[in-house]
DNA sequence: AAATTTTTGCAAATGATTTGCATTTGAAGG
DNA sequence: CCTTCAAATGCAAATCATTTGCAAAAATTT
């Protein structure tokens, strides 16, 4: 079901297309432990070191990117081409950024610092238009009291 | 010597001080236990409960950004000022993009998703150009042998 | 279906970061 | 200076995400 090849010499198992499909279907890069819990819930046999491993190699292999959050501690981990994204700060929802204006920046920086660009990742913090809505709300009310 | 100001109710401290003085004179944004190693070394009397302490502080008050480079699983602390950099993945020397790109970029975003925006934080990966004539100098002289 | 290689699960180890608590230090007044 | 009190520190212990060793299970290859 997950439309993604792997690297040669690995194997197809079921904790492992599990993992890419369920990365596939969710827009918000996961926890480690999300990946797990969720997996369980539909019914798949897997353990906790099993993601680690698969979400490892397939990192290494370019398939997953590794990323921090604002003011969170512990690795997400989302497809490789779901790079570029905006992030709500009060639902955590996550917008993916395509048609990703870096490309024209680019050229400026190796004009500029010289630098051979292997990658990049742009993060956006703010607050999406539905909790913005929502904050303006709570403080009508607050007002009003 | 450190000209940051500290917030409202914090005191001066020589560990603190010491902290924020490294933090200024890094363009490189540390680890913390290689502040804690540094300021040792300086002979600044400190633990590293400490520093932790204070860059979490300092990261709650706004003036230092805490970030994860690629492939490392420790955070790195430096000034918030310092936010939009280059990084060689060779040598880990980083370089600040000032005159950020983003700004213009950002009116799309507002417009495109709704989005308020708070802040941002870009990181690119590459190879700077010590480095590139290094790895290409390996090159010719393993063709060399 | 046996042989080979990779992957898994489990439990234990690791390592960065955090926390509790007793003690020290900084700032403010007197 | 001296006192006072909140804030900060050091140390040791705790936490918690991630990694790892190893024996058993699953996927490929013969
Ligand atoms: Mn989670
Ligand atoms: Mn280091
Ligand atoms: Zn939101
Ligand atoms: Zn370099």
């Amino acid at each position: 079901m997950a439309n993604i090849k792997l690297p040669e010499g690995y194997k197809t198992t079921k904790q492992r297309q599990a993992i890419l499909q369920l990365l596939e279907e969710n827009v918000v890069p996961m926890h480690a432990e999300d990946i797990y819990l969720k997996l369980k819930e539909k019914g798949i046999e897997l353990s906790l070191s099993t993601v680690y491993r698969n979400l490892d190699m397939l990192q290494r292999k370019g398939l997953v990117v590794k990323a921090y959050m604002l003011n969170e501690d512990k690795a997400r981990f989302g497809l490789a081409s779901k790079k570029n994204y905006l992030v709500c700060q009060e639902c955590r929802k996550i917008v993916i950024i395509d048609n990703c204006p870096f490309e024209k920046f680019k050229e400026e920086l190796i004009e500029v610092h010289g630098f051979d660009i292997l990658g990049h990742s742009i993060e956006v913090y703010g607050v999406c238009p539905e909790c913005k809505s929502k904050v303006s709300q709570n403080f009508e009310s607050s007002q009003n009291k």
